[in-house]
DNA sequence: GTTCCCCTTTACGTTAACGTAAAGGATAAA
DNA sequence: TTTATCCTTTACGTTAACGTAAAGGGGAAC
């Protein structure tokens, strides 16, 4: 990271987060960030950094990037949007919602699975 | 579901979980289940089902298809084997286990983004 | 000035998890 | 006995999420 205009290359936050800058072009490429540019140069600035994070975030809950890019535009939208609109997101907030709560009982028994296992093999 | 033998078709499962035969089948080609066999028919007792179920919730939770074979042969073990083996399952169930508390932080920060989320559009 | 290192784009390759079609066997209903 | 409805296997197709290689630009170090 560049200490006097705060910002990273592209290789710094792939280091940082442990993947390619394949993937964060890939990411781009899918539209779910899109960095300034100096010449042909991707320029990361901390709002890039911090929509990376929820990329990697989502991805590690099982997301899929098209998944990951609605919930993104849903961050994007202006806070008062248009009727029809404002609607459409709240339902989608709430089907995340389901899927997430799903997600939780499913974590919670595989956990307490994993208990029972691992009681098994050590007596 | 057949009530005199308690077994079912391939399909009464598909249809109970919502996927289709061919998925099923293709789990049995990775080897994640092995129903029984009249002549070339497939016939899944309980036992098949409650593992169908297992992989579905480890595909909720994101797992690969080898990720679940790997959680579905630690049940499989014997309960007093090998010394290395042992240990070799119980760090595989830590490993387990540690991602799995990550995805449960994971997911109560995307809950409570969309609390957020959903705070601003309805003011 | 050339070597090095990082960046870029273009484009074809790969893997996982099935979808889909083809061709045929078995059983039950009409 | 034909028609329908399941089942089977084989095999090629598809999509997502990158990997990987090729070819080249730009600046710093020597």
């Amino acid at each position: 990271m560049n200490d006097k205009t705060n910002t990273y290359s592209i290789s710094d936050l792939a280091k940082e987060f442990g993947i390619t800058p394949r993937s964060i072009r890939h990411y781009e490429d899918e539209k779910l960030i899109s960095p300034e540019r100096n010449g042909s140069q991707r320029i990361y600035r901390k709002g890039d950094r911090i929509r990376l994070q929820l990329i990697l975030r989502g991805k590690r809950i099982g997301f899929s990037l098209s998944e990951i890019r609605e919930i993104i535009s849903m961050y994007d939208e202006p806070s008062g949007g248009e009727e029809k609109q404002t609607e459409f997101l709240l339902r989608k907030i709430e089907e995340r919602r389901d899927a997430l709560y799903q997600q939780q009982q499913d974590i919670k028994t595989m956990l307490a699975e994993l208990d029972r296992l691992e009681a098994r093999l050590t007596q």
